[in-house]
DNA sequence: GCCGTTTTCGGCCCGACTGTTTTCAGTCG
């Protein structure tokens, strides 16, 4: 049973002890856990497995924890399964409409006898919700609402086509609205979470009108959903909610904070500001005993009141980060400026737009010492693979290249194709040749989990693979990923020396921040790679970067960050040994 | 049910929003 399956039972058991009256800081217990675990970096299973105590995990205690360890276990909850069927069937999954908790279920319950969602939405249109005193023609056209779109449902957007929605929208405001001086991105967005719901912005400014006129009048704004003398909220024809909010500007980091969350991370915050006698809300910080609120025009300063330090938005989930702030012990994580290189890029040599000359001059340009190219094998005849005999030519080509261009050294490397039984798509002597190679799967991605997790294994094993390439295969919004035994594989990479890549093309963001977690745990030495197949792409490291640090994610676990000589002595090393390697150089 | 620089008992984050009310209940984040 994996998190977030976990999750959604407590989050039904707070559910069902809340109709049944059961005291509320039991429900909330739940509640909290619930959340928790929803968006705990590493899996319960995997703790448990390692004999790890769930205690440690703020909001768990001795009576959840013994919970947790029989739903991991035994896939199911006496506790649960006792509480379950005192009440009808269909009750849980009424409670997941939005607008929709336990008071209104339970009344629907009791006084309608509407027990699933199928008679809610019969008791909606014969009129008998919006008769019950306190409900309404509005709530109940509300929740019919809630129902349509819970059919139309989609996902929340992958960050990559969120975040260029949402730079637009920024440059847009800036070039057009003079009296904008402070204007950021907020929420998830600011976050790096892997998919976007809203896109929120903050900004100060000195003319409120022009700049809610501007936003609403932007070609890509379909409507205007909502809008006041200080916020609008409006819809792109992205199928994106902008949220904009004009605050003061000595208030501009309070509301900054406040609205870049996570809400679990605010909650958190607000408990340790009760602890000093104090409480935070978007306005500032307020003195309860005196009712003196003590505006920040910057997030830093209000860190700083609460005794801590800055903590970067990336690491703001809710778990640990505040206690590590407090202690002065926040991961000194990795940054941009950390790469020194990219060790997968694409040419037109096989599927890329770009020449070597544009490829190696852009990295150049990104302040790198180091590139690997990596074109396609010949198996992948649709991305144009090279044969051993191309292949061989773009080795001189290649140093031409890297001579005629000068100050970065060019890595001759491959992408190749990891086949079904585990091979690959090279035989080892013209993998010899090679400086870097990165293995990947590109095809058979709905082998069994054992014939999938024995091919991997088998990739890794070969002495000359330097590197695992995006290692689930899943395309974000499209498609899931391979089924694996990533703890098996995390070992194995640790053991042989293989590095697994941080694929931060867009599309892929894989490996995923809590395998990243994992992986660091057991040692895996780590690459953040950009897979470009232009010189633009050369820019994706920043998604990368940024959901590393989520997964707490330090400069010494990743190869690419060593400076040229450092990356060139680690790779002279014998693979078993390279782990030692980059360890020795930290 | 969780948790502890004062606590093994007695506290526990809180404001916004919506629709319903005539002072507030329920839901959400």
């Amino acid at each position: 049973m994996n998190n977030p399956q976990v999750a959604e039972v407590f989050q039904g058991i707070a559910g069902l002890l809340e109709i049944k009256g059961e005291q509320r800081f039991t429900v909330v217990a739940y509640q909290r856990v619930a959340r928790t675990i929803d968006k705990l970096p590493i899996e319960l299973a995997q703790m448990l497995r390692d004999g790890q105590d769930l205690k440690a995990i703020p909001g768990i205690g001795k009576a959840i924890s013994r919970k947790i360890s029989e739903l991991v276990s035994a896939g199911k909850l006496d506790f649960f399964e006792q509480l379950r069927s005192e009440f009808p069937d269909g009750i849980l999954e009424m409670m997941r409409v939005p607008g929709i908790g336990p008071k209104t279920a339970k009344r629907l319950w009791d006084e309608l006898e509407v027990t699933s969602v199928a008679q809610l939405e019969g008791a909606i249109l014969n009129g008998s919700l919006a008769s019950l005193p306190r409900m309404g023609a509005k709530k109940a056209e509300s929740i019919l609402h809630a129902l349509a779109a819970r059919e139309a449902r989609t996902d929340r957007l992958p960050i990559a086509r969120a975040m260029p929605a949402a730079e637009r929208v920024v440059e847009a405001l800036r070039e057009q609205c003079p009296g904008i001086d402070k204007l950021a991105v907020a929420g998830s967005l600011r976050r790096y979470e892997e998919t976007i719901g809203d896109i929120n912005l903050v900004c100060t400014s000195n003319n409120h009108a022009d700049v809610l006129g501007t936003l609403a009048a932007l070609p890509n704004v379909t409507r205007v959903l909502d809008s006041d003398d200080t916020s609008a909220s409006v819809m792109l024809s992205e199928g994106l909610v902008v949220k904009l909010r004009i605050v003061e500007d000595a208030r501009f980091g309070s509301a900054l904070q406040h609205l870049t969350g996570s809400h679990r991370h605010n909650g958190v915050l607000q408990e340790h500001a009760v602890r000093m006698g104090l409480s935070v809300n978007e306005h500032g910080i307020t003195e309860p005993s005196s009712g003196t609120l003590e505006e920040y025009a910057s997030e830093k300063a209000l860190y700083a009141k609460l005794g801590l330090e800055y903590i970067a938005p990336e690491l703001r989930i809710g778990l640990g980060e505040i206690d590590a702030a407090e202690t002065s012990s926040l991961p000194r994580f990795v940054e941009l400026k950390d790469l020194r290189g990219d060790l997968h890029v694409h040419s037109d040599w096989s599927d890329g737009r770009d020449s070597l000359e544009l490829m190696v001059a852009g990295a150049k340009e990104r302040g790198y010492g180091y590139v690997a190219i990596t074109d396609h094998s010949a198996g992948r005849a649709i991305a144009n693979g090279l044969t051993p005999e191309r292949l061989e030519s773009r080795q001189s080509k290649l140093r031409r290249v890297e001579a005629a261009i000068g100050g970065i050294k060019v890595l001759s490397g491959s992408e190749v194709d990891i086949r079904a039984d585990g091979s690959l798509d090279y035989p080892d002597d013209v993998l010899a040749t090679l400086d870097w190679v990165v293995a990947s799967i590109h095809s058979g991605l709905g082998q069994p989990r054992d014939t999938m997790t024995e091919r991997i294994i088998r990739a890794m094993q070969n002495p000359h693979v330097t590197a695992i390439g995006h290692l689930s295969a899943r395309m974000l919004g499209e498609r899931k990923g391979i089924d694996a035994d990533f703890e098996a594989i995390f070992v194995t990479a640790a053991e042989t020396g293989t590095v697994l890549e941080i694929n931060a093309s867009p599309e892929r963001l894989d490996l995923r921040d809590s395998h990243i977690r994992r992986a660091i745990d057991l040692g895996v030495v780590m690459a953040i790679d950009s897979d470009a197949h232009t010189v633009e792409r050369l820019d994706n490291q920043r998604y990368r970067v940024a959901i590393a640090r989520r997964a707490w994610c330090e400069a010494h676990h990743i190869v690419n960050t060593l400076p040229t000589d450092a990356f060139m002595d680690f790779l002279s090393v014998e693979k078993s040994r390279r782990r030692e390697a980059l360890q020795a150089y930290a």
